[in-house]
DNA sequence: GGATAAAGTAATCAGATTTGTTACATTCAT
DNA sequence: ATGAATGTAACAAATCTGATTACTTTATCC
């Protein structure tokens, strides 16, 4: 399996959305999330640059939604601490002596496109609200 | 990133495909997709447990397709050698006594589950005879 | 029936990736 | 000034994954 930083971020971003204009430590957030702060740390700058949250240092700093959730949704969350592809393509250069490997490598190229364009349509289905509304119901 | 399998198996498929009914070895495979035997007999292993190919032991064996280009989809090639999901979820288990912590976990799986059907009817539109034509035009 | 060529399989290696950790610099409210 | 927080670099540890080696099993052909 792969990197978890997907669910790391809607499970912050889903205790951002619940403490409202609470500022929120990484210290608090990486207790629930049960890891390290610096893992949180490196998280929110992510989730910073794409524009969903805020952070201020000092006393009583920390994280802070900056839209609301109805506004977030899964793909924007998605995009922002795991920007690449859904699978892989060849490690090592297939071979150019052959019809398949000298084409393949494009071919592929276009069915990551697809896949990777299907998940996000799916994901921006989702928002940050729906997430708290299951959290809600169980 | 993650694994390459699916991009192997569908080179190795599309091979495959344009032997038609000559067995093709793992070390021709292993040579156009430019990795080891060994790689290519693991992944025709669960080629060949989905029901895609059939392989033969001895003297000109090798690999062989069992059904047209046109009747295999790239989900059944997915799923044959890449069963896992979209993304991983938390490593460790979450803080209880957090409300989020208690129920991230199931939230996050019917997004996966969510992903995982979105991923599989996107890669149930294009065949392998898709992928030959593509090959063909470049 | 022996030689040969292939798949099947187990064990291991090497490299990359990823998460977690420590330590420290920086910022800012009080 | 102090203290609490982020930002950040460096590194440790675990995991994953592709590649490799070596061997067994099976089947074909002479």
């Amino acid at each position: 399996m792969q990197n978890c930083r997907f669910a790391f971020a809607v499970h912050v971003m889903a205790v951002l959305a619940l403490e409202r204009a609470d500022c929120c430590p990484s210290s608090r957030l990486a207790q629930t999330v049960n890891t390290n702060p610096v893992v949180i740390r490196r998280l929110l700058i992510e989730l910073q640059e794409a524009g969903l949250i805020s952070t201020l240092r000092g006393p009583h700093g920390g994280a802070l939604l900056k839209r609301k959730p109805e506004k977030v949704t899964l793909r924007e969350i998605h995009q922002a601490v795991d920007q690449g592809d859904t699978f892989a393509t060849h490690p090592n250069e297939p071979s150019s002596e052959c019809p398949v490997g000298r084409k393949i490598t494009k071919v592929m190229q276009r069915i990551q496109d697809r896949a990777n364009r299907a998940l996000a349509r799916e994901l921006e289905k989702m928002t940050l609200a729906d997430v708290l509304r299951e959290l809600r119901r169980g």
